[in-house]
RNA sequence: GGUCCUGUGGCCGAGUGGCUAGGCAGAGCUCUGCAAAAGCUUCCACAGCGGUUCGAAUCCGCUCGGGACCUCCA
């Protein structure tokens, strides 16, 4: 009955023990508000939700920190950044604040519609400017970051000689080091001749005149280096040591690697007690991403509207085909396993349906034993699986398991006393307990139209007086069009017939 | 080039050395006025070659293929 999760750091499934009993901080890396949000974003908020869904299940208090990163160098896409100096109007340059509201909003919208739980604090990097600053000055005293023209970098080499630097990403710290004597150094980024080592990174950067996001500091106008943020705002938000953090696996190195750094010497320990990366998602074999041009937004995933997709696909839809795999597991999307993960959700959400409405019978002694206890068997591995390093998979494939089991009480075709009564009761408990709160899944039709119910209800009472005079001719009209409008009706073996939206 | 991960049936994906993953698709059947849905049954695997072992998809080695990171990146 206890969590085990993966540490990144360790590469072992450790067994969880949060630093202060019943409470757990938790920071997750944030999305950089310069762009929409794409399918590939989607995986650590899912999963991360996930996590908190759970670890609230088991009773923690959790603080969960997942930060905005809305400082940095901005452009729109499609135009490039503006000159400060251009001579047109205000109104008409680029103001990033705009923007970095913009897509705050389109990243929020999408979170409402996955369904993900906001976090408890959702610090912003422009609102902790001085924290930040205040951290560097911290480094510098220290003697771990130098100052060169405006700008600051963390001296990794110093750090390096007493700190494992490396050891989250399974980096070898001399090759990174020798990367200086390496000729093929194509990066013209701004500033890598100042560094003393390119191994070391920048903690403040001097803006260019022409850099439109820009602060004063003790050592000129500048902003923000790439990592600093998320140190400042962890530690201030969940103090110098907390239980975990979590991002993509794209982000171990270099940003989670140069954050322990930061951390581990303002601090004097090392910050992150549990590191839990997810996996990529992969389009055709090949990460999603900007750089790789392949990204299909979410915006264009909800509308259907990409090249790739032959339909929209419901946020819930997504969910499901994400909780699908296991978080540390790459996932290569296609359309068709998006169309196989909507069929297999909307039958798994009938079943569900069906269980709620099973009215239990009065034997408590299951008239079929074997089944009552492979049914026990398969709910109780619902928190056991969780517990192994949150394998919601596992859950799902034993909630296929059951799903027949629901559908045939439901038709009579097992009787209601096959199970007792408490196994029904525990079955009802656990899938809404999984699938809603843990899984955070929710109904994907909205049948629940109060204008559409009783002109439907009227409808069906139609066609059922129509076929009791075997006027199949209207019954079938009644279907027919429905069908084309999108509503799908079945009849039921009770006799009834219910109907929801494809 | 360096570090690391990975290769499961038509597709997506679990797999802790021995016992059914699961989903989607396919085939057959049951139910049904006909459908749909549902239920039952069924076909199709472990990249290749060696090795360890009584036994390997699972451990080791090699070969081939794919990917991530080394640069902003979830």
């Amino acid at each position: 009955m206890s969590l085990s999760i993966y540490n990144s750091y360790s590469r072992k499934k450790e067994v969880f023990a949060s630093i202060t009993p019943g409470h757990v901080g938790m920071y997750v890396c944030g999305p950089t508000v310069s762009g929409e949000s794409h399918l590939g974003h989607a995986r650590p908020y899912i999963s991360f939700d996930v996590v908190y869904r759970f670890l609230q299940a088991k009773n923690y208090k959790v603080r969960y920190v997942r930060n905005i990163t809305d400082a940095g160098h901005f452009e729109e896409e499609g135009r490039e950044a503006e000159d400060k100096v251009s001579t047109k109007a205000q109104l008409e340059k680029l103001e990033p604040m705009e923007l970095v509201q913009k897509y705050t909003n389109l990243f929020h919208w999408a979170m409402k519609e996955f369904n993900c739980i906001e976090p408890s604090i959702e610090p912003t990097a422009t609102g902790h400017i001085v924290e930040q600053i205040v951290m560097i000055e911290d480094i510098i005293a220290k003697g771990y970051a130098y100052v060169v023209n405006g700008s600051v970098y963390f001296d990794v080499k110093k750090y390096a000689a007493h700190h494992d630097y490396g050891k989250l990403s399974g980096r070898v710290i001399d090759e990174l080091l020798e990367a200086n004597n390496r000729t093929q150094v194509s990066r013209d980024l701004e500033g890598q001749d100042e560094k003393r080592d390119a191994a070391d990174f920048a903690l403040w950067k001097a803006a260019p005149p022409e850099h439109i996001m820009r602060w004063k500091s003790p050592w000129g106008e500048g902003f923000p280096g790439w990592h600093i943020e998320c140190s400042a705002m962890a530690t201030k938000y969940l103090g110098t040591s907390f239980d975990i953090h979590g991002g993509g696996m794209d982000l171990q190195f270099p940003h989670h690697e140069s954050e322990i750094a930061q951390s581990t010497i303002c601090n004097h320990t090392s910050p992150v007690k549990y590191w839990m990366h997810n996996n990529m998602i992969t389009i055709n074999g090949r990460k999603m991403g900007k750089s790789y041009n392949n990204v299909i937004k979410l915006t264009e995933l909800f509308s259907g509207t990409h090249p790739l997709l032959s339909q929209p696909f419901h946020p819930m839809t997504v969910r499901f085909f994400i909780l699908q795999s296991h978080y540390r597991s790459p996932l290569d999307f296609s359309n068709d396993a998006l169309i196989a993960s909507e069929k297999a959700f909307k039958r798994l959400w009938e079943a569900y349906e069906n269980l709620k409405k099973l009215v239990p019978g009065s034997n408590e002694n299951a008239s079929d034993k074997e089944l009552d206890e492979k049914v026990t068997q398969w709910l109780h591995q619902f928190e056991e699986f969780m517990d192994d390093d949150i394998s919601t998979p596992k859950v799902i494939a034993n909630m296929f398991e059951l799903a027949p089991v629901i559908n045939s009480i439901k038709d009579g075709l097992i009787k209601i006393d096959a199970i007792k009564v408490s196994t029904l009761q525990l079955m009802k408990e656990r899938f809404t307990t999984f699938l809603e709160n843990i899984f955070g899944l929710k109904s994907i039709d909205g049948a629940t139209n109060e204008v559409l119910q009783p002109v439907m209800e009227l409808l069906l009472e139609i066609r059922k007086e129509a076929k009791s005079k075997k006027d199949f001719a209207t019954s079938d009209k009644i279907r027919n069009q429905l069908t084309a409008m999108g509503i799908v009706i079945k009849d039921e073996k009770d006799g009834n017939t219910s109907w929801n939206i494809a």
